[in-house]
DNA sequence: CCGCCGCGTAAAGAACACGTCAAGGCCCCA
DNA sequence: TGGGGCCTTGACGTGTTCTTTACGCGGCGG
């Protein structure tokens, strides 16, 4: 791989160019945007391995420019925000960002994060081998997408199977329920939180031992669903 | 690393000169200015590690100072400023400041937050991934968003989750009411001082070992609240 | 010395989120 | 054309969480 490419989205004319000229002296390659909609055209033009992502943005709200990115796009966003608007952060982790720094930022954090999200989306992609996570009462084969309880395969429709497997992936961490309902069913039901009371409810029914009382589905009043082993 | 620098602003030359001898005799490097404008240009040029700033400053409002630092720099800033003005105090921790010692100051006191300071700023650039943070009676995981305490998990409702988030993500570091209520509740909410009085009393209680007498999850009187590992 | 302000604690009503059941509608396939 | 699976939607009971009120304590200033 030559020079990683950083697309950077801000619209402060000084920080844009600190940052130009801090990734350029380490070997990146910079493209940069001022506004929202320019960001999403430079993004599909440049094909960025990451996007820096200031929220601030005049025309469109930070959030927005997450979900056009995610609309056809998987890559790395780390988000700048300033230290008093950590709603917007939350909502930005939410829209599917994956880091965020908060402004002011040393110039060294931002490396950090930056070589972080790349190194973890350049993992990802190589990882997908053999994975069955098994629990005391049912086992998941993430590859074959095939579920057993006591031996027997049980059917899990297709959007079962999808929130399942989100849940799965994420062992061990809390899923928001925004991202739930955005990974299975996409983003424009990010608030149809009910959809996941049913389906959650339907596949511990078929999976847990004791539905009323489950110990791998489980609901974190508020935030959301994680799955323990 | 050789020699930290540090820069330090303040107008009374007995207090510039004082610091300027202990510091040099604990090896630091040290940089200096009177007023505002001279600070700005100083930290500018000489890329300090940490700036100690005198609130009473000739020309610039010492808010003004912070916030020009924090326009380009997130250089940790600890804020000298008589016992009399707690208003400015808190207004500066809401700028942007780390950090502040009372005048008049113990020069034990000033080289402990000093160093507190340096330390929190160098552990920040090696955290991009993995994010757990143990103390002698609970660790949080801000990933997984889980709390253990002595091995068992304990459930946080999301309010609780929130405050908690914010103090150990600023761990070490004054949080200023306003600021806390604001990343929690919002803007609108920023009065709304009970709150955190009632949050912290339960987080307090599902925490620490002895929630009359916290350890970790501090009060500053008048000004916020501060989490020590 | 007394009063006021900020903090911590407890408790209660209101508001909200969750789980559950069941019915309606759509699409695909027989 | 009929049927079955699946997704969506609505209603309801229950438990949890947020908000608000009340009160005691301690420090600081008048």
């Amino acid at each position: 791989m030559s020079g990683t490419r950083v697309l950077v989205v801000d619209d402060e004319p000084q920080i844009l160019r600190a940052l130009r000229i801090n990734l350029a002296a380490r070997g990146y390659q910079v493209l940069t945007a001022v506004d929202g909609a320019s960001a999403l055209r430079a993004a599909a033009d440049g094909k960025p391995d990451v996007v820096v992502l200031d929220l601030g943005l005049p025309d469109l709200d930070g959030t927005e420019v997450i979900a056009g990115l995610r609309g056809w796009s998987g890559v790395p966003i780390i988000v700048l925000s300033a230290r008093t608007d950590s709603v917007d952060k939350v909502e930005a982790l939410d829209a599917g960002a994956d880091d965020y720094v908060t402004k002011p930022f040393g110039m060294d954090e931002l490396l950090a994060r930056l070589r972080a999200a790349v190194r973890r989306a350049a993992v990802s992609v190589g990882e997908g081998e053999e994975a069955v996570i098994q629990t005391d009462s049912f086992t998941v084969d993430l590859v074959a997408k095939k579920v057993r309880k006591d031996g027997e395969e049980v059917h899990l429709t297709p959007t079962e199977w999808g929130v399942l497997e989100v849940l799965v992936r994420n062992r061990g961490r809390l899923v928001a329920q925004k991202q739930l309902l955005r990974d299975v069913w996409g983003p424009a039901y990010a608030t149809e939180s009910h959809y996941l009371r049913v389906y959650l409810a339907q596949l511990r029914r078929k999976l847990e031992r004791e539905p009323a009382r489950p110990r791998h589905l489980l609901t974190e009043p508020g935030m959301g669903y994680r799955f323990e082993m």
